[in-house]
DNA sequence: CGTGAACGTCAGTAGAGCTGACGTTCTTCA
DNA sequence: TGAAGAACGTCAGCTCTACTGACGTTCACG
């Protein structure tokens, strides 16, 4: 044992670090072959999640700025996984919708990521996966409001 | 109710990163008072784990690059948290040890991380806080050499 | 209508970290 | 002894990610 100081090895914060580093490269290696990245991939994502939504509906989804969506958004429709389409009740929104494309590629890279989350998980037994997982949700989405 | 998709939210690498700013966002809150970030509060740590460590080394364990420890010694010791001296054995080196209100800093710093680790754990179980931290740090710690 | 808000867009900016080059110092081998 | 090569710390510059602020367009409310 200790490699590493003991002190530092047992922080949160570091292991969430690199926890979060070696899921990242996984993903990117599974998805590398569909050409889009792990973030792409979530906003994918949430456009199927539901019909017509708008930019700022998406990037509010997707907990990003709405100026970040309009990034995300350019790089998909130049590969012509969305398509942005002016929303006929509202013409200040446009609305995003997934192309034929892009739901095969949002079928097939789920399909990978999800086996590069399975290698991320490899370490863990089965069960101890899936409280890993829930445990994560609870303090993931926790909400303090009250610190 | 499902603000989200519920497909997104299932994906780790959307949780991992939701944690993970949760609990950045908690251990800055609590390192405020100390004038120090929690990348910072990891160097002291580092530092603090055995004598007399160089630059470089110190850099290895805490798995990032030489030039970005520069930085943060640059930052610590204008702090006066660090001292940077001449090793007399090798005088390309620089030993980085920490001052006596360096050692005061991390010993308080620490305790309030600890409870702002504490906060972030707060919607688990003791046991499952445990069993959570352990999980991580086996999915962090993986090699996956042979992918 | 006309004022104010919402939406999408763009330029500029900030933080974190890395790459590459440089000078200094040590090591090794002839 | 001396010269080539490596290690260390430093710095400038770059990349990546995401945000802030400002702008034009479009809607809503009086």
């Amino acid at each position: 044992m200790s490699t590493t100081a003991p002190e530092l090895s047992g922080r949160l914060g570091h292991l969430l670090k690199h926890a979060q580093l070696r899921l990242a490269e996984l993903n990117a290696q599974a998805l590398a072959p569909f050409g889009i990245s792990g973030r792409e991939l979530a906003v994918l994502l949430v456009l199927a999640g539901q019909e017509a939504a708008s930019q700022q509906q998406a990037a509010a989804r997707l907990g990003v700025d709405r100026t970040t969506m309009v990034a995300f958004l350019d790089t998909l429709e130049g590969k012509a996984l969305v398509a942005r389409r002016p929303d006929p009740d509202d013409r200040r929104r446009n609305v995003v919708v997934l192309t034929p494309k892009g739901a095969d590629t949002l079928r097939e890279a789920t399909a990978a990521s999800d086996a590069a989350e399975r290698c991320f998980l490899a370490p863990l037994a089965a069960a101890d996966a899936g409280r890993f997982r829930a445990a994560l949700q609870a303090v993931a989405l926790y909400d303090d409001s009250g610190t």
